[in-house]
DNA sequence: CTGAAAGCGCTTACAG
DNA sequence: CTGAAAGCGCTTACAG
């Protein structure tokens, strides 16, 4: 319906090429005269020409478009991190395709299928489940991708994550110097290894201190119905441990989802606190909740960088089979400490 | 990289039209021998064949692709709205380009014209500002396009909006017929016709009732300079009216920013409340507060069903130039009274 | 039952 | 200084 190279060149008797080297700014180097260079511009700004990238990308086997998959778009954390990588990739001229999973395999499987076949340069998601087979596909097809957030330790993929275990591990002990020693723990989606390591902080600090941690202090959220589940596992907590005094939350959510429960129950606030990252209004619910702040604009800008570097490594070396090496970027939280 | 068609055509000494209609389908309708069938698949199999979509969207002229603008995509309204646009464009075959003007108008300007460039068959948006050239320009190309959540009434556009002035009036009436008498109003942005809406509807509750909104309880906050701006406005209305007894808040970023700065400066929460849109919290900071909860999956919801429609009648007639019919869709939001 | 050919809109090596 | 031609990977009308 638009106009094409075509149009304008026969329009005005010249050949696509010469149309196309005028409009991709070639003009000077392919040395095309200055009277049929603006005879040219004239005319496509007249047609109102619009470049196809679609033919482009087509063309030139690049569409400068990557794919971002995130668990749940609605989630405050992941639709940060949409916003800083897309800024970032718009430096290098890339633009994105995003897409949630919605925690649902079958999803993510669907999506990353598509966005391959859409010829998205690369990949970057937050894996939702356990390893997945979309992601050896990847590997084995030698496709750009970078895992963040999440990812398997199992797989030799690029990667960019929190120190999560770090992060969790002087939270905790930070609350455990402040003589809180009753501390209940909240996790969720314990399939996830960065939870694992989140939990694995928790007890490391209490080893640290010469303590063991309470079992009937840990909670496990099922995240396929937070509502019920977690009501049910703070009821079991303050009923088996009536004198818990503190709460470290692996994940913000959880955190959120505590105090809508202690307000139905009309249970006090007064605790101890710790979260891995927070939420907007946490400050004034729990002005002393000490938290790990995500690097959020840092992990999304490495995702980036590396995703980038792997499209660009390949596009060189095409030949050459041997897998480019891969990177595991492991960011610090910044810990703030309000009690 | 990839096989393509002509690869397994090759491999099988057929025509890449045998192997295109096996792969698509038509073996049945195209009277395709069961063996040969077979044998493609078998060897689109072995090869490890996926379309390359890019080029099904060239020869096409559509790319099942939609382009989504947000102006905020930190923003839980907004990032909510593109889950559930994500969740009802999928239903029909179609993927989402989404990007986040951050409410730069340049940056807008841009995105429209990368997401055409890239052939998208429709565009969603929220848009900035003030009436957009690139809107104009959009309406006299034909290209299919909805705005939501903000829309131009000089523009003769599709649209799907809340019926901001009901659900104000209504919002305002309720505090005042609770005998709050002293209702400031918080409003932003207010370049927006929508915002206009709001504010419109504060002031004929007002009138309704023989009142005359006192100007002193007016706030309008720099949309630029949130966190300073607010504090001013805030600051203002307490000096000149001590006795304040309501807020209206009219939109969910103006409430929260007010509950900060209410601890920061030690002022208790008890007042009245209203508020378009809540955010999660909310429930536990003010649980009186009156909200009018938007129709999120519904706007989402009928945008997407607008554009679809726009895009298959721009399909069927080409040729004909007149317009297609606009449509302006205004949903209610439905009003939640707390106190 | 299957194939040769043209076309979608670009880019670029090659030729003159 | 400019053009003819091939190719990216598909689809489809036409022919046999």
């Amino acid at each position: 319906m638009h106009a094409s190279l075509k149009d304008i060149a026969n329009a005005l008797n010249l050949s696509t090429t010469t149309v196309s080297w005028v409009l991709s700014g070639k003009s000077e180097e392919k040395g095309i005269s200055p009277a049929t260079r603006d005879r040219v511009k004239e005319c496509a700004r007249e047609l109102n020409y619009r470049p196809n990238l679609l033919a482009r990308s087509l063309h030139d086997g690049c569409s400068n478009t990557i794919g971002l998959i995130v668990p749940s778009i609605g989630d405050q954390f992941y639709s940060s991190m949409v916003r800083f990588i897309e800024l970032e990739a718009e430096k290098f001229g890339y633009a994105l395709m995003v897409c949630s999973s919605e925690n649902d395999r079958e999803r993510e499987n669907n999506i990353v299928d598509i966005l391959r076949a859409k010829q998205v340069d690369g990949l970057l998601m937050a894996p939702t489940k356990y390893s997945n087979e979309k992601i050896v596909s990847m590997m084995e097809d030698n496709f750009p991708f970078v895992l963040f957030d999440r990812y398997f330790p199992e797989l030799a993929t690029n990667y960019v994550i929190i120190d999560n275990e770090i992060a969790s591990y002087n939270l905790v002990k930070h609350l455990l110097e402040k003589c809180y020693n009753k501390i209940a723990v909240l996790t969720t989606n314990t399939h996830l290894y960065t939870m694992q390591l989140r939990y694995g902080g928790y007890c490391s600090a209490h080893e640290d201190m010469g303590l063991k941690p309470d079992e009937r202090l840990y909670g496990e959220v099922d995240p396929k119905d937070y509502e019920n589940s977690i009501e049910t596992v703070l009821d079991r907590i303050f009923r088996d441990v009536p004198d818990v005094d503190a709460f470290f939350f692996t994940t913000h959510v959880l955190a959120s989802r505590f105090f809508g429960y202690c307000t139905r129950k009309g249970i006090n606030l007064d605790f101890g606190y710790a979260c891995i990252h927070e939420e907007k209004l946490f400050n004034i619910l729990a002005p002393h909740m000490n938290v790990a702040q995500l690097p959020i604009a840092s992990l999304g800008r490495e995702a980036v960088r590396i995703l980038l570097q792997d499209i660009k490594r390949l596009k060189i070396k095409k030949k050459k089979t041997d897998p480019p090496p891969k990177q595991g970027v492991i960011l610090s939280c910044s810990l703030e400490f309000r009690d």
